[in-house]
DNA sequence: TGTACATCAGTGAACGCGCGTTCACTGATGTAC
DNA sequence: TGTACATCAGTGAACGCGCGTTCACTGATGTAC
């Protein structure tokens, strides 16, 4: 390449682009908004470039879908499997929507979970790292976590509660306070 | 009325034909499929028409997602608040977001649940209605509650989860599971 | 090392579509006299 | 009871828009000789 400012014909790494450019439309103006249009232009690129890289606006949608699975697999896998490893698990997935929230909804959202296409297995693998991470717990128990942590994600996202500064704290006594009114 | 088999000029009725229509455009299609004009054609009536009736798109969007939480508030205040109030009320949400997916998703989506409108507030009344079935909850242990409500309804709307045959003893398993593992 | 050529990632113009919304209008309703 | 008229809930045509996708093309890359 012999200049990097004037923008080349070919582009060099177009489909990761894209996805990066596409993320960051979904945190900006969400996914009602964003077409494949809307990310090529984030990418400096023309509308039909996109083709090259996914089949259509649905594959570019899955792949962003599985890439945030994946992390989250990453997020939970990286935790020690402690005592509090249920605390640490939940705040990872708060952590996780209060970042981006746009990819948590997106991921969460209906197309991108059925059937056997790569999301839907990505997310299995998130789900599989969660068990792996609380040994001690029957599926029941498994169902129960996913579920708390996915309610309270999805409450921070939509603005329906905010923890206060220390958000670990915070889930351990969301935590604390339920198994002993439910007990 | 002269014959109700001829359309009169005149619905009579128009605004609640319309919210009836958008509901049922909803399960059927999906939100992203859901347009002010499929509306109106659904209700047999021009495109025009809802404007009488609506400011604008949003405007119905917003009256869906109140009406929503006003039957979820009726829901959780018609039950006992017995000793398994917190495993009805939780049964009580996944049978609202089973039944009708689509209304539940919208009712939690993000532009709906934002500032001092309508839905937000209807969103409010309901959390104080499952609020006041569980008398000796701590204001924590109540939102744990929201979160594994929400949470299952969200997973089971979403393909993640489905219930067997008896909803209620599954809920029950999973509460019973959750506290005993993470006390 | 130099050249011909296949490959393929880009361009940009064009397509048809359904959308939200506005507008001047029309026809039914109900009230005042 | 009958009629004039104001009101307002509908119509249907039109607007401009951005979308997803296709197409013939162009220009950069890298390989065979």
């Amino acid at each position: 390449m012999l200049s990097v400012s004037t923008s080349p014909y070919h582009h060099g790494d177009l489909r990761n682009a894209l996805l990066r450019s596409a993320r960051a439309l979904l945190e900006r103006s969400g996914e009602a908004d964003l077409s494949l249009r809307s990310v090529a232009r984030d990418a400096g690129v023309s509308s039909a470039a996109p083709y090259r890289h996914f089949a259509d606006k649905d594959e570019l949608l899955a792949a962003l879908a599985a890439m945030g699975y994946r992390e989250l697999t990453e997020r939970f896998g990286s935790m020690p499997a402690t005592d509090g490893a249920l605390t640490d698990l939940v705040e990872g997935f708060l952590a996780f929507a209060e970042a981006e929230p746009g990819l948590f909804r997106l991921m969460f959202s209906y197309p991108c979970t059925r059937g056997d296409k790569e999301p839907a297995r990505a997310g299995r693998a998130a789900l599989e790292a969660l068990q792996h991470q609380l040994p001690g717990f029957s599926e029941e128990a498994l169902t129960g976590a996913w579920a708390l942590g996915h309610g309270l994600a999805a409450l921070i996202v939509h603005n329906q509660l905010s923890p206060g500064d220390d958000r670990r704290e915070y889930v351990a006594a969301i935590i604390k306070a339920a198994a002993k009114a439910s007990s």
